[in-house]
DNA sequence: AGGTTATATTACCATACGGTTATATAATGT
DNA sequence: ACATTATATAACCGTATGGTAATATAACCT
């Protein structure tokens, strides 16, 4: 999770499945952590450790109804893996014409 | 690397530094297992034992031109994280107009 | 206050991962 | 055939990861 810097790696906190599950249902909607248990195959504590990766990578944010906690998406990092995927696009978009092929690889 | 099933996950494939940085070199020019050395910080034996993984999972093909390997990019397999990264690109992209945006959300 | 519900943290464990050194394999050249 | 070059595999090792059970923390309710 911490490479040498100790700095957290995006992409190695996407890899792992059950968070992209977690990701997958805060797109849905807002959950309590109850719901996400529900819906996981973990442990409440599971659950719990991944949410904080999570939070930590500011993947999630939390808003609280009583004892509830409520986790929101926040999806904008994950921009970071779009832009690394960026350049790989054209390998296999068949949307792109002639021209935007030639420009693109012409840098 | 391989799930319950025994199945890769192309998210752990690319998360790990090294891989994407020999995925990323080959994006350049097809290179031999040499030439990946000398851009790496990893011995012989370290890259081979990525370029590996990444011919398992689809991601470079081979062809030998005498006692080199040369190793070509095939980056198609990366479609599968373009696509679940789908959905989440409205949450950042400021591109999208008024109306796309109403569409996106009655899904 | 005491009990219940909801979540987070701690402590622990088995396994997987990434790295290295040493060795095997294979093609080239003399 | 023998040495050299290039790459792959094997064997091994320390550490990080992901999981759980047990416990702590905190808010609610009567």
């Amino acid at each position: 999770m911490l490479n040498q810097k100790g700095t957290t790696n995006l992409f190695e906190i996407i890899a792992e499945t059950n968070r992209r599950n977690i990701i997958d249902l805060l797109r849905t909607r807002p959950r309590s952590v109850g719901e996400l248990v529900e819906r996981s195959q973990l442990s409440q504590p599971g659950v719990s450790k991944h949410l904080r990766i999570l939070r930590e990578a500011g993947l999630v944010t939390i808003s609280k109804d009583s004892q509830k906690h409520i986790y929101h998406l926040r999806a904008e990092p994950l921009v970071e893996i779009d832009n690394w995927l960026e350049p790989y696009r054209r390998f296999w978009s068949n949307k792109l014409d002639a021209l935007e092929q030639f420009l693109d690889e012409e840098e």
